[in-house]
DNA sequence: CTGAAAGCGCTTACAG
DNA sequence: CTGAAAGCGCTTACAG
């Protein structure tokens, strides 16, 4: 009931052979169609709305034109979605089609290598493997059975090339920037979980810091839970200190969700008494704070676009250097409402 | 470099015929197989590893084994994951592949008819076609050449089966649930955008008011923005009438974040003071506000789940009631600590 | 410049 | 109970 057209169908209407039609509308290099007939073959397959089956094409160049994707939790976090969107909407560009198999968070590695082998038995041309919050992944052996792209963490053999966001790089360009608003006493609302992104952000708080010329005052670092309530926590043990800051830079927006509360509870006005930074550009709570957050975006729709770009680049036969390392994509710092110059002078009333 | 073994070199290696381990393989009903050989063909392929190319069989059954799913913004709506996860598991489950195409939300018709095509070319089973906020909607026509299903919306047409959140229900229940906590004066900070779930959940609110014996008080009715700042807003009328209410339950969780901070600017503590209950149940505001959020989830994970097996069961010939009538999943209330039993006596300090 | 033919790996009447 | 053979819709040497 679909296409019911077939190269037969345009090859008879055109006067002309199945292998002609073939030639014509795949454009084989080398080979020379005249004019007249390649003309005509077009027309003819455009006005019977001829659609190739890729399935049969598909055994016959043993590539199916499908790009697998293996993320982990698709739905528990929030980043998933835009990574499948730049994953797609590259995949369109490149005439692919993604498809998409969810692993557990948690799941052990045959189960892992199960998800592999159900793409590669749908014969997938190449396999993105997105993974959230790791240092260093060991996919199965199988995956690279055929070309594949690791998102969100370092391959611990570094044979397949991987993306991760540069964490450190934007840490240190949101400390810049309330540093260029006159701030000198910006705190870090960190936390201390073992993932790479606590690490990257507390160096780039640390370079950024330096390369804005301050001090770092370990009275101003206070680690907490990162979840609204650790936020809370972190800005009271700030809030507390013999001279409190100006300015709080916090390891993501749910801290600071909870860095807003508690300064709400205390009277303090942000950004007049005092500015706040996040990261993650999580919504709804980055633009649905009053005032809405400033805070550093994960580049969640670039890695996905990247992913899919590497693969058709190794697909068309560009030769890619071996994950070594990985490619780091920059974070860059949204502003909103939450940053304002430091207040001179006497605090208001 | 995938699987490299096929039917013929099982056939060898178990000295039959193709034909004799297409058949075993596939259980084919109404073949008889000497248990013998049966078994050796068995203990041959599982020995060889033999995974069947799908394409070789697609093109023979006119089956892909794939399901597509279009949806709209995959990223921009907090739900697309869910429902991406439901259908991905309950695809697992049938042995399907999920093939997933992003449609911008103001895609034009053709724009949609392409998209679609482009699942039909790959010869998909069947098309999940996933809208959000919509009442209804009128599919490309293309649509119907396979099994097809709309998550989200009704058909215009009537022919394509649907599901969507039973808004009504949800609502109803979240003020049963406060009336059930003592509540009388209870508060709805609606919207009137002009989608299904504003309709929904207002009528909810009125069923459910008129099944606990309660009147409504149009003073107890506040219209705005569904976002924080429109919440903040509802509640500052709310509060501000003659007779405050001493619960609200509110039109979504983003309208219910601004509520809160309302009630905090006040003073007003949740739920001692104030009982509050949202709709959407959208992280990471419904656990992250203090005290957690007590609101109503949308079925996402269970419409993308259901959506897969009502086109497995289409596919396996099981005859499907066109969708005249949406199915309507339960929207069930999931309980935090926003609610308490209403405060009798004389108002604390 | 054009076409006849083999073959990708399966399924499925059909025959024995 | 088992197998030879056709054919799904393409691509691609190979020949002319």
């Amino acid at each position: 009931m679909v296409s019911r057209v077939g190269l037969k169908d345009v090859a008879e209407a055109a006067g002309v052979s199945i292998t002609t039609v073939s030639h014509v509308l795949n454009e084989t290099p080398h080979v020379r169609v005249s004019p007249q007939t390649r003309q005509r073959v077009q027309d003819v397959a455009a006005r019977l709305n001829y659609r190739p089956n890729r399935m049969a094409r598909g055994l016959r160049t043993r590539s199916s034109g499908m790009i697998g994707l293996l993320t982990e939790e698709i739905a528990t976090t929030p980043h998933a979605g835009r990574i499948i969107l730049g994953a797609q909407e590259a995949a369109s560009r490149h005439n692919l089609t993604l498809a998409i198999i969810n692993s557990a968070l948690m799941a052990d590695a045959d189960e892992r290598r199960e998800d592999v082998n159900a793409l590669l038995d749908r014969h997938v041309d190449g396999i993105i493997y997105a993974t959230v919050y790791h240092d260093v992944v060991s996919p199965p052996a199988e995956l690279r059975s055929v070309p594949a792209v690791l998102i969100g963490a370092r391959d611990r053999a570094g044979q397949v090339p991987s993306v991760v966001p540069d964490e450190q790089q934007g840490a240190h360009d949101a400390v810049l920037a309330l540093a260029a608003a006159g701030h000198r006493r910006i705190a870090f609302a960190g936390n201390s979980d073992d993932v790479p992104a606590t690490r990257g952000r507390r160096v780039g708080y640390l370079t950024g810091m330096a390369a804005a010329g301050l001090t770092v005052d370990p009275d101003l670092i206070a680690d907490a839970e990162s979840e609204p309530l650790g936020g809370h926590e972190s800005a009271s043990r700030l809030l507390a200190a013999a001279e409190p800051p100006t300015a709080i830079f916090c390891y993501n927006d749910r801290m600071a969700m909870g860095v807003y509360r508690a300064l709400n509870d205390r009277g303090l006005r942000i950004p007049e008494d005092l500015s706040v930074i996040g990261f993650d550009d999580q919504q709804p709570i980055a633009s649905g704070l009053f005032p809405g957050l400033t805070t550093v975006a994960l580049p969640h729709y670039e890695m996905g676009a990247w992913a899919v770009e590497s693969l058709a680049a190794q697909l068309a036969g560009t030769p890619t250097d071996g994950g070594s390392q990985p490619l780091r994509l920059p974070c860059p710092l949204v502003t909103r409402s939450s940053v304002a110059p430091v207040r001179t002078g006497p605090p208001s009333p």
